[in-house]
RNA sequence: GCCGGGUUAGCUCAGCUGGUAGAGCGCUUCUCUUGUAAAGAAGAGGUCGUCGGUUCGAAUCCGACACUCGGCUCCA
């Protein structure tokens, strides 16, 4: 008998353990409940196989299935039992790389004579990775060396270039490979751990086929991805389903033909929008609100033309590094005209149409303007990513030394702005210097960067950062938020120039009497004014509160002979400033008011006999809440109320 | 741009292996006059995305293109 050993758990106990004690051995000793959900185990902060020997001394882990470490060891798992359908279900395929990934996994494969998968074929593997699952094949750690490997995988190419490549995290580190086998013929290329077997799995479902480049790389073959989910229970599996369906139902193109906002019908073409009069008022009121609060954070409106002449692009540089992006020219009487992209030159056209002085500054531009982007064919999203859209720019040229205050008063008015249509969850980045092409001095770099970093710091905004991630022509931020049904987006970004006021030989007199450069701040707030609608819509399913949504109040009379007062009512709440409509009594009361409900309409007043005698109505939330002979003195202090307590 | 889906009435969709189109909602008209999530009846509405091909015959099969969805790449 070997001698005893001992482990320390994550509790901080120790226990005493036989020599070669596995860690799964470990969790059934444990308890039964723990042994059940194990699928892999943390030992001395290494990720290893339930069948490992542990270590004397060692702090062990036990990590369980419904944890998001555990996901990752079941998705992996999972994903290697993918890859062994598709081997042996289309003979000849090659096999790439096969990760987890938020919420599932997927598989790369090549087909022998550039075959492709259809949807149906995602029946066939499912059925045999059920038949895999059933067969409950163990996942056995293999090791060899370096060449031993090549001879593995030798008619598989992806495997021996990722071994040749030596991919560390692909489990070909150090001159030795690692490997799972599943039977004799299946073995994978990994870095593991994996659950004990394939009859640990079982809650998976394969959900859509895309192209995807070997490594990523536009030059590189395009393989056949398949995407799939994984959870540790059929119900954290339908649950997840669910959340497919809930984001489906608020779909921002759906919610925008069913509530009539906007469309972008064929005729205009891919990624342009006609906005529709209630998804416009929407707009309209975003953008009132938007431009009331740059005027009071001290911003001065501009406007500029849909085009300018190519000598505006050339000097601004968008003709050398964004021209595949822009509209292509149209000539006119010898010039070339291009539809704008962006509104910065015109900005700096502004600055430089006069000599600035450092008294002047910070001076703060800002337009929420109509852009066109040739954004490629397959990258367009809705409204999410088009073609045609309105950014809501501003462009704030300052002192290098007004640069921290200005840029913490920018993060603090972003966040202000952002809270007001009702997000609350916040995180940003900071993007620095890239290692390549970049303008402007160290000095000018560290300095702004710094600006960036103080800036995040006074907001106590959570931040990480992207070494290297800056555009060429200096450092940003990158606000990103979480909406309702914890999906991150990207919105606001605030981004240091120090190209453009060189291009354009920006200067201020400074109080020395002598001439500097200016900094410029580019900063978008909603980004474009379409993706942030978007966002919104789904944020809110539909239901927009009651200061942005279109129709407010909709007043539904009983009977016929109650519409006078339902018309009286409408008039008052009108002229109180609210926007309200009303509808007859052609239909019964209940299909009117299961109409307003299915409109998303925040307040629907209902008023009968009772009404017209007492000047009352009856009040309808989105709730389904009623409540009965309110005046309507009341409702109109209450709505009020509503609309200026909702905003800043 | 690349890979894979898709495009049938205003909307959501059905239409088996080829034989010139259906439903629900919506819309119009009429009847009903209603107190809280669908009253009843009648009617109108479609060159089946576009162009070309195969076929006696194409919504259906093939090709190109447009648009669209999901990915990849891109997003100075």
């Amino acid at each position: 008998m070997a001698e005893p050993i001992t482990v320390s758990l994550p509790d901080g106990s120790a226990r005493e353990v036989p020599a070669g004690t596995t860690a799964g051995e470990l969790a059934a000793q444990i308890g039964r409940r723990l042994a059940q959900a194990a699928v892999a185990a943390t030992v001395d902060g290494q990720r290893v196989d339930l069948s490992v020997p542990l270590p004397s001394g060692a702090t062990v882990a036990v990590v369980t299935d419904g944890s998001e470490a555990g996901r990752e060891v079941l998705r992996h798992s999972t994903a290697h039992v993918m890859a062994q359908a598709v081997l042996d279900l289309f003979p000849g395929a090659k096999f790439a790389i096969g990760p987890p990934i938020e919420d599932g996994f997927y598989y790369d494969f090549e087909l022998p004579g550039g075959a492709t998968f259809g949807d149906e074929d995602l029946e066939r593997i499912e059925a045999r990775m059920r038949e895999i699952v059933a067969e409950d094949q163990p996942f056995v750690r293999e090791e060899h060396d370096r060449d031993q490997g090549l001879e593995l995988f030798a008619d598989q190419p992806y495997k021996r270039e990722i071994i040749e490549g030596v991919d560390p995290s692909e489990g070909a580190g150090g001159g030795q490979v690692s490997a799972y086998r599943n039977t004799e013929r299946f073995v994978d290329l990994c870095r593991g751990p994996h659950v004990p077997s394939t009859g640990r799995l079982g809650h998976f479902k394969l959900q859509k086929v895309a192209g995807a480049y070997w490594r990523g790389d536009e030059r590189r073959p395009m393989l056949q991805r398949i995407y799939g989910t994984a959870w540790e229970s059929k119900a954290a599996l339908d649950a997840h389903l669910e959340r497919l369906r809930e984001a489906e139902r608020r779909n921002h193109r759906r919610l925008g033909t069913e509530l009539d906002l906007f469309s972008m019908p064929e005729e205009l073409g891919a990624g342009l929008v006609v906005w529709h009069p209630k998804g416009a008022m929407v707009r309209k009121l975003m953008e009132d609100f938007s431009r009331t609060e740059h005027e009071r954070a001290g911003y001065q409106y501009a406007f500029s033309p849909h085009l300018a002449r190519s000598g505006l692009w050339e000097t601004s540089g968008h003709l050398d590094f964004y021209a595949e992006s822009m509209y292509p020219p149209m000539e006119m009487e010898g010039a070339r005209y291009y539809a704008k992209p962006m509104s910065c030159p015109f900005h700096v056209l502004i600055y430089r149409s006069n000599q600035r002085s450092y008294r002047e500054l910070p001076l703060r531009l800002f337009e929420i303007a109509t852009v066109y982007r040739n954004e490629r064919s397959g990258v367009l999203n809705g409204l999410l990513r088009a073609r045609g859209f309105n950014q809501d720019d501003s462009h704030i040229f300052c002192t290098p030394d007004q640069a921290v205050e200005e840029i913490t008063a920018l993060v603090e008015f972003v966040l202000r702005m952002l809270r007001a249509f009702g997000f609350e969850e916040f995180e940003a980045t900071l993007s620095t210097r890239p290692e390549e092409k970049a303008v402007g001095s160290d000095d000018d770099w560290e300095a702004a960067t710094e600006a960036l970093r103080v800036a995040l710091e006074r907001t106590a905004l959570s931040f990480d950062v992207d070494e290297g991630g800056g555009a060429f022509y200096g450092p940003k931020i990158d606000v990103h938020l979480r909406d309702a049904i914890g999906r991150r987006w990207q919105l606001s970004t605030i981004q240091v120039d120090f190209q453009l006021p060189q291009r354009f030989g920006l200067e201020y007199v400074g109080a020395d009497n002598a001439r500097h450069r200016p900094i410029m701040v580019h900063r978008a707030l909603f980004g474009s004014v379409e993706r942030f609608f978007a966002i919104l819509l789904e944020h809110y399913a539909g239901a927009f509160p009651t200061w942005l949504a279109p129709v407010q109040v909709r007043v539904l009379s009983v009977r016929d002979d109650h519409a006078a007062y339902a018309t009286d009512v409408a008039t008052r709440l009108g002229s109180e400033g609210f926007r309200v409509d009303g509808a007859g009594a052609d239909e019964p009361l209940g299909a009117r008011i299961r109409r307003a409900k299915l409109e998303k309409l925040p307040w629907v007043l209902v008023v009968g006999d009772d009404d017209v005698a007492a000047g009352t109505v009856g009040v309808n939330g989105r709730q389904g809440e009623v409540e009965r002979g309110v005046s309507v003195d009341a409702f109109v202090a209450r709505l009020a109320a509503e609309v200026t307590g909702t905003r800043i």
